[in-house]
DNA sequence: TGCACGAGTTCTAACAAGCA
DNA sequence: TGCTTGTTAGAACTCGTGCA
């Protein structure tokens, strides 16, 4: 028959799981509302029970243990897997989606999308963080990221949204104002937005086309294609873009690719979160709406 | 600055006794 | 019999302090 140990006091095993995703006994009980040295004791209990010590204390820092590091995941797991137990006692996917996302995804492909989302889920509110650094999902109220990179960050599931291609883009009277853009070089001709964007170099190596000096011609660096993507609408120069964010600009003609060749740097866009969180109902809803939006608008 | 530890305090659960 | 109240022991906490 199978015989299961008795557990340790539920209280102890939270204070771990804070501690262990903190990194600090002070830090921990700042957060559970407890003082440093009750936070200690129930390390200790945790430890005792154990047998054996959870955390090395070093000089004015702590570290997991062997032990400690293979508890960690499975508790942090168990955890997850109560507060979507919650959630869902609750009644299911409601409550705020949160989604940390690049500026330029945001505004110029998911804005124009997301009421489809919110209709399907009216008891979902979304709110939508446009940030340029990655989100640390440990520290981060944050429950879904969209990212640019290789897919591969550990602990995290990530699934590909949009590759991310680029070619160059302008505006129809900007390509006028030199009777036409006919050869990659021509672009040469015209104002750059963000010369020194390493993909303009690798743009026009592939189109054979020798552009020695760019990063030192002078150009506004904007930090974003949606901004550039603007500035080009604008006819102030062209841009180089990634041409899923610009399909509408290129429908309607605001903006022209004046050549099919598109680039690649082995990067993407992506759908991540943390792999303990895949069964999350407002992550599922939010992952099955957006992977379906993607598949419909490739066809 | 951050963790560990001792002393003292507070909280909680278990139990017994009293009462309607 | 079931509920309330008082007592007690142990758990869990805070505070103060020492140490690295």
């Amino acid at each position: 028959m199978h015989k299961t140990l008795p557990l340790p006091p539920l209280t102890a095993i939270r204070v771990f799981e804070a501690v262990a995703r903190h990194g600090s006994f002070t830090k921990a009980a700042t957060e559970l509302g407890m003082t440093q040295a009750a936070v200690s004791y129930q390390i200790k209990v945790l430890e005792d029970r154990l047998g054996a010590p959870l955390f090395l204390r070093r000089p004015r820092q702590i570290a997991l243990t062997e032990v400690g590091q293979r508890l960690a995941p499975a508790v942090t797991q168990a955890f997850e897997q109560l507060s979507e137990a919650y959630v869902t006692a609750r009644g299911g996917a409601q409550g705020t989606l949160v989604i940390s996302t690049i500026a330029t995804f945001a505004s110029n492909w998911l804005a124009r999308r997301l009421g489809s989302f919110q209709i399907a889920h009216p008891s979902l509110a979304v709110r939508l963080q446009t940030e340029p650094h990655l989100v640390d999902f440990s520290r981060e109220e944050v429950d879904i990221g969209i990212r640019s990179g290789r897919g591969d960050w550990p602990g995290l599931a990530a699934h590909r949204l949009i590759n991310a291609d680029f070619t160059p883009m302008l505006s129809p009277s900007l390509a006028a104002s030199i009777g036409g853009v006919k050869e990659p070089a021509d672009l040469l001709g015209l104002p750059l937005l963000d010369p020194g964007d390493p993909w303009w170099a690798k743009w026009f190596a592939a189109a054979n086309v020798p552009a020695e000096g760019l990063s030192s011609r002078p150009g506004a660096s904007m930090g974003a294609q949606a901004y550039e993507g603007n500035a080009a609408t604008a006819g102030q120069g062209v841009a180089i873009l990634t041409p899923a964010f610009f399909a509408a600009e290129l429908a309607d003609g605001r903006l022209v690719q004046p050549f099919d060749l598109l680039c690649n740097d082995d990067h993407a866009y992506w759908l991540v979160y943390p792999e303990t969180r895949r069964n999350s109902p407002k992550i599922s809803a939010f992952r099955q709406w957006i992977l379906g939006e993607i598949a419909a608008s490739s066809r």
